[in-house]
DNA sequence: AAACTTTTGTTACTCGGTTGCATTTTACGT
DNA sequence: ACGTAAAATGCAACCGAGTAACAAAAGTTT
């Protein structure tokens, strides 16, 4: 799937790479993501500060780039759904499922670490901002996909923005569930009840529209 | 409307804030945001930096704040609605009487000037991502309005994310309708359109629910 | 091993944004 | 009208993110 051209410096930059990333958020995590300059990760990871920059164009990537691997997620649900299985009830079961697994792309997933570090995305607005620009290419792939099922094109690009906003919320809702506790079967039961109601709204519409 | 403690310094203050704003627009417009640097706009506008910034908290303030006094609109139609109106029905009615009135916030504007601010905004990223934190706010007040229609909250916060999302694909849409030529009646027709189809999708799900 | 290409480090720079402090301007009491 | 407190400004210096130029040190290929 990746690129392979040479063996070994492609290894090495693999690996600086990842070093990067994680020094940097266990220093984030640590101390605040305004509270740590990139000078200290870059100390940290022990690689100059250009050097950085050649693996991540900015401060804010060393951080999302852990969660760029789904990027385009919902377009792939679309396109490898089931013969005769309509887009919106793919992205619905689909959705129940990583629920189910306690994907951290649902917000419901309470391992420390990953909650520590949900709190952290929250709370820095430049990396919400940055965070919502991975949406909107998301939200573009959506449509590209939900296009090419025959939809009228608006209408595609229409769904695929309500459909982003609304996983949005959700996430959002399941990581405010569990800032009172762990998951526990009722919050589990509320996270399924919560996306029955947003497949609820968004598909009365939408099925009407062949999606 | 507007606060108005004490009358000689904050007029003083309002004119040094919309000529900041005024300069650096031109300014921008002219050569590109990103080309144009904070320093050279307070020297424009015969203001110190930290003036500038006592004024604006970042660079891309100076350009947004002449459409923050839209903010909240959504929310303010819902409460505003006629009575046994229902919220989506009255935010529908609001879209089609601003596409009608060319209001810039629907994107079908072709006056010059706006159609340039529009241009440089949705191609500069820092300010698309400043915009779309103002949307965020938007969305919350939004929400919050539902809510208060005696709605499910949970129903509230998902609509109004749909809702704001939807609105910022059709404003996207009229604004690349407008990339060809200026406003027709059959661009008109196509807007009013698919302001249409947005609010049948949105419609049938949230009916339901009471929205 | 030599020649070539890619990656890295060093230094120095630009620009957005902030801080501390002295200076001016406005508001207000007498 | 005058003096004083409060607020706004300017100045200078600073911090941190990000970039450019060039030299040094890899890794790759023959």
């Amino acid at each position: 799937m990746t690129e392979e051209t040479t063996g070994l410096r492609e290894l090495k930059k693999q690996r600086t790479r990842q070093t990067l990333s994680e020094t940097a958020i266990a220093l984030f995590l640590e101390r605040g993501f305004d509270q740590v300059s990139v000078a200290e990760v870059a100390a940290a990871a022990e690689v100059s500060k250009p050097t950085l920059f050649r693996y991540f164009p900015a401060k804010e990537d060393l951080v999302l780039d852990r969660i760029a691997d789904h990027q385009g997620e919902a377009a792939r649900v679309v396109r490898g759904r089931a013969p005769g299985e309509s887009p919106l009830a793919a992205l619905r079961a689909h959705f129940h499922a990583r629920l189910d697994a306690r994907d951290p792309v649902t917000g419901l997933c309470d391992v420390p670490a990953v909650l520590a570090f949900r709190d952290m995305v929250y709370s820095t607005p430049s990396l919400q901002g940055r965070l919502m620009r991975y949406a909107a290419e998301d939200e573009r792939a959506l449509a590209e996909a939900l296009a090419e099922t025959g939809a009228d094109e608006a209408a595609a690009r229409l769904a695929a923005a309500q459909i982003i906003a609304v996983h949005h919320v959700l996430a959002r809702d399941n990581w405010q569930r569990l800032a009172s506790g762990p998951v526990t079967a009722a919050v589990l039961d509320a996270a399924h009840a919560g996306a029955e109601l947003a497949y609820e709204l968004l598909g009365a519409g939408l099925a009407a529209r062949g999606l």
